[in-house]
DNA sequence: TATGAATGAGCATTCATTCAT
DNA sequence: AATGAATGAATGCTCATTCAT
C-alpha cells in the first residue's frame, strides 16, 4: 500500500515554508530549494503538490491572507461600541508585533509582484473585496445609524489609513514602535469616525 | 580627444530608461539588456556608468525621489490657507494621472525590495524624512498655529493616508479613478485638519 | 528513488575530462563548457559536483596530483640497490611517454597560477612534500648509510633535477627526446649520489 | 608640430608596466586597463604601441628576457677559474633577491602559455638557445679542458638544476631562504663538475 | 599622438523544471 | 509519493577592441 498523504496538509506546510523563506529573504530572492528545505522535502516534493513555483507563491499569498482574514475576523468580535474603542480594534492589523511584521512584510513583496501580474493583481482585488467588506460589517455593527453609502467610505478610508501607517511601519521598524502607529491611527481616524458618527 | 560626454547626463538618461523598464515590466523582471535597448546603448555601457545592476536600480530610485520632491515642492508652492486647498494640494501626490501612475509603481516595486536590502531601506528612511519636512513646512506654513509636535503628527498622518490610498488606488486604478481618490483623502484629512486647527 | 549514482566516481570522471581540456588547450582557456562536453554532461551537471569552476580545476591539481604520487608509488617500488638502478627509477618521473608530457604540461599550468593563488600554493607545498618524503624512504631502502640530513638534501636536489629537465623537455619535446632526457639526469645525478654513497 | 614621443621608449615603458602587473596578479589577471594605468597611458595607447594584448605580452616576455640575458652576462663576466667560483656566479641566477624572486614569478607565468602557444614556445626555444649557448661559453672559458661535446651536456645540466630549484624556490619562497638554494646548487653541481673537470 | 566612450562576444553562474528510478 | 541528478535557457558581468574626436 502507498503511503497514505493528506495533500492538503502538505500543501499547506509547504505553503508555510514560503511564507518563512519570502519574510526572510524577500519573495525574489526565494528560490524553490530554500522553501522545499524549509519545508523538509526536496525540489521535486514541491513541484509535485505544485504547478511550478508561481501556483506555489500564488499558494503561499493564499495562506497568509487566510491567516490574516481569520486575524481580522477575530478582531472585529470584541465590543466596538464607541469609536475609540473601534481604532483599538483596527489597531490590531498594523505591524505592532513580530508576528504582524513578518505578515507585513510577505504582504509588501507580493504588492511588487502584482503590478506586473495579473493574477496576483485580481487576488489582491478579491482580498481588498473582502477586507473591506469585514470592515463594513464591523462599522455597521458597532455604529448602526450609519448609511450604506457612508460605512463603505469610511471602510475604504480606514483600509488606507491602516496600509499606509503599516508601509511606514514596516520599512521603518525601529522608528515605529507599536504606540507610535497606534496613536498615529487615532490621530487619522478619530476626528473622521467622531465627525461621521456625530448625528446618531 | 575623445568623444565628449557629459557623465551625469547619461547616468540620468539610462536611470530614466531604468525606471520605464521596471514600470513597464517589473523591478525583479528589469534585465539589463532591457535598460540598454530602452536607453539606446548596449549592456556595456550600462556597466561602464554604472557599478553593476545593482548600483543602475539605485541610481533609478534617486532619479524617481528626486522627481517626486521636484513635484512635491511644486505642489506646496500654491495658496493652501485652507484646510480644503491644502487637501487638493496634498491629492497631487496620488497616481490621479498616468505619469503618477508610473511613479507609483516604480516606487511600489522598490518596497518589496527594501524589504530585505539594507541599502535600499536606508534610502527609503531618508526620502520619507524629505517628504515628512517638506509637509511639516507646508502645514506650518498654511496653518501659523499649529505647534511643532502637532504639525510633525500631522506630517506621518498625511503621508500615511497618501501612501494607502497611493496602493490601493495603484494596486486597482480602474476602481480608483482621480475622483474617488480625492473623495476618500478628503474623508481621512479633512475631520483631521479642521479639528487640528480649530483653536485658530 | 532517484536514479543512483556515486558522487565520488562523477566528480572524479569530470575532473579527469578536466585534465584532458587543460592539456589540450591550456588552464586558461579551459572552459567550463569545454570540460562539460569533454565529460559527456552539461555545464549545469558540473556545477553541481563541484562549487564553481575554481573548485573544479582545484579537485582536477589534486587528481593529476593522486595519479603522480601512484606512479611514484610503482616506480620507487623497484630494486634500486645501485645508484645507475635508482636513476633509471627517478628517470620514470621525465615526460618520456605521451602519457607523462601531458602530466607536465598540466602540472605546469598549475604552477602559473600557483604564483597568485594562495590555495594553491598550499596545495603545491603540500604535494612537493610529500613528493620529497617519497624520495627520501626510497633513497633510505637503496643507500642505508645515508644520514637523514644527507637523505633529505638529496632528495630536494633530485626533484629539483628532475623538476628542471622536466621543464625544458615539456617546453622543447621534438628537442629532448627520452634519450637525452635520461642522460642528463645521469649526468646530474650520477656524480651526487656516488659521491654521496661512496663512503658505504 | 605634433608632440615628438620615442616609440621605442614608450614601448619599453609599457613592457615594463605589463612585467610589474604580471609579478603582482599573474598573467591571466593582467587586465589591459592595468597595465595601462600601471603606465600611465590609457588603453588606447597601449594598443597604439601594440597590436593587441598578446602582442603587448609578447613584448614583456621579450623585455624579461633581455634583462636576464644582460644579468647572466654579468654574472658570467667575474672569474671563475675553479668550481666553487663557477657555482656561485651560476647561483645569480636563482630567485635570491626580490628582484629575482620576481623575474623567476614572471617567467613561470610565461610557461604555463607557452604550452599551448607554439608563437610564446618558439620565444622559449629562442631564449633556451641563448642561455645554453651562453654557459656553454663560460664553462669553456673556466674550463678550457672540456670538449665541445662535454661542455654543451653541463650546459643543460647546470640549467635544468637551475630551473629545477627556481620552481621550488619560486613556489615556496619562504622555506627557501638563498642559503639553501644555494646548498642545494652546489650539492647537485658541485660533484658533477669535479668529476667532469676532473681529467684536466 | 592620444583619449576614453562604447561595443558585443564570451564567460561562469543560477535555478526552475524534468524525469528515471 | 518522493527523490535528486541532470538539464539548459537566461542573466549579469568582463574586457579586448574599435573609433570618433
Amino acid at each position: 500500500m502507498p503511503k497514505q498523504v493528506d495533500h492538503e496538509l502538505q500543501r499547506q506546510s509547504i505553503s508555510q515554508a514560503a511564507l518563512s523563506v519570502i519574510a526572510a529573504q524577500g519573495l525574489e530572492a526565494a528560490r524553490l530549494r530554500d522553501v522545499a528545505e524549509a519545508a523538509g522535502v526536496t525540489t521535486g516534493a514541491v513541484t509535485h503538490y505544485f504547478d511550478g513555483k508561481d501556483a506555489m507563491l500564488e499558494a503561499a499569498l493564499d495562506e497568509i491572507v487566510r491567516q490574516m482574514i481569520a486575524e481580522m475576523d477575530a478582531a472585529w468580535d470584541g465590543p466596538t461600541q464607541d469609536v475609540g474603542a473601534f481604532i483599538d480594534s483596527a489597531a490590531q492589523f498594523l505591524p505592532i508585533d513580530a508576528e504582524g511584521l513578518q505578515g507585513w512584510r510577505i504582504w509588501f513583496a507580493f504588492w511588487g509582484r502584482a503590478i506586473v501580474d495579473e493574477r496576483l493583481r485580481a487576488k489582491h482585488r478579491a482580498y481588498y473585496a473582502t477586507f473591506a467588506a469585514r470592515t463594513d460589517e464591523a462599522l455597521r455593527a458597532a455604529f448602526p445609524g450609519l448609511t450604506r453609502a457612508t460605512a463603505r467610505s469610511l471602510a475604504d478610508a480606514i483600509i488606507a489609513a491602516i496600509d499606509g501607517l503599516g508601509v511606514r511601519a514596516t520599512l521603518e521598524p525601529d522608528a515605529w514602535p507599536p504606540k507610535r502607529q497606534r496613536a498615529a491611527l487615532r490621530l487619522l481616524l478619530d476626528p473622521m469616525l467622531t465627525h461621521a458618527t456625530r448625528g446618531e
